[in-house]
DNA sequence: ACGTTGAGATTGCCG
DNA sequence: CGGCAATGTCAACGT
């Protein structure tokens, strides 16, 4: 039986698995989809659900009683005392979301743009990899030591002291995000210790380039010699086709 | 109008604000619930919608389109071709779920049961106060320095030159997790960073303790001089009340 | 209201 | 299939 099943009925859930969670008496929705996943939704809550199970799993319907469990051994019981309503509809398949602005798309942006970051930056290789993952951006910085000159005292990188590459010329790592919190910073500490180790490319600093930045977050990344930068998306798409723009 | 409504309909939705995002024509469920949120699900791909918009938003409905937006100036509009159901039901308030097996629980036991890290260990407080954010457990070891002597040499803890309070003895700080990542370790650093800040408490050293931990998280912490302690919840619990294993 | 943290996170990617 | 990182993460809690 395909389709997407609506039932609406007073119940009560107990869900044994990852945690042990239960559901009091009460009137709820319950949705069965296609490929036999249930969710129970209360009136409220925005759109997660109370419980579920998510696929693959199997429902075993009984006339009070729904169980629903995997093979991993999780299981949701459902008692059901009296159902409201109980209608089905097939929808077909799903043509599927379509996205624009993640993530992805502003690392491209900015790896066909490294200039907007620093002037004079040179792409090296995006998802440049190291053995704990991939860096963003790997970029070069053909002035090298000399652009330490050029910048403000305040933004200058630490002492030769500092924990991660903290240093001013040669290569950058750039990590991406959308919006970064201390964790980004973090993330990138990491690939710079890591990059570091490499005889080739030290010394590397590192950026951290994002549509929005915490302020604990640059506080902590200008405190290990991390530049942050804030790009704006709809600016760095206009340089991605300035041809448009010319008119 | 109070209650939940379930609508059936063919049709495509505009979603604009965090990103774009786009579906073109389809049958889909649209979700509205008591709360005026707006959960647009296909039939499948488990409980999470296609698309949606959070509460608090407002609903303007025409002939053949929604529009729901929030304050925030995100904006999802449903372009509705056919309505092939619609239904309603009062559901009322629902009394809510409950929990068992969360971390806060692990907390909990851990705290009551500090030996379990590492014999002879006790608690000083739970939920320490920095001014970066609480540790779990602040631990005090009796036997300090004297402990690193039963340690096995490949478990004692790097030389002095390690970035954070990588030392042997006094204070511990615990984090607890579930799964504990990479993030974890980074979590963790950063509160014996701060720690270690405190001439009453230095040295602090870590314990990250966890139901699993992550390869590359161990990897990481035993490099930072992090001891990881794998916890059994099952066996835990028993040891909270060993009155009830005696026969 | 804002920030921080946990979550049965889910989901997609790539090894 | 397992590890890893992004997510319009969401939701709960404390300040």
């Amino acid at each position: 039986m395909a389709g997407m099943r609506l039932v609406i009925a007073s119940c009560t859930v107990d869900y044994q698995g990852r945690l042990d969670a239960h559901l009091p008496l009460a009137t709820r929705l319950l949705l069965v989809k296609a490929d036999g996943s249930v969710s129970i939704h209360s009136d409220g809550g925005a759109y997660k659900p109370l419980n579920w199970m998510t696929p693959p799993c199997t429902l075993a319907e009984e006339p009070a009683r729904w169980t629903v469990s995997n093979t991993k051994g999780e299981v949701l019981t459902i008692n059901i005392e009296r159902i409201h309503a109980d209608v089905s509809h097939d929808l077909g398949l799903d043509p599927g979301l379509t996205k624009d602005g993640v993530e992805a798309h502003l690392q491209e942006l900015l790896a066909a743009n490294p200039g907007v970051l620093e002037s004079g930056l040179r792409l090296v290789r995006r998802e440049y990899a190291t053995d704990i993952g991939p860096v963003d951006l790997l970029c070069h910085d053909p002035a090298g030591r000399a652009l330490a000159i050029t910048l403000d005292p305040a933004e200058a990188p630490p002492t030769a002291g500092g924990s991660v590459g903290a240093t001013d010329g040669g290569y950058v790592a750039v990590e991406v995000k959308r919006r970064a919190g201390v964790d980004a910073v973090d993330q990138l500490s990491r690939y710079l210790e890591r990059l570091n180790l490499d005889g080739r490319l030290r010394p590397v600093r590192g950026i951290l380039a994002a549509q929005a930045i915490a302020p604990q977050a640059r506080v902590l990344a200008e405190s290990r010699g991390i530049r942050c930068v804030v790009v704006d998306y709809d600016e760095l798409q206009g340089k991605a086709e300035p041809e448009l723009t010319l008119f």
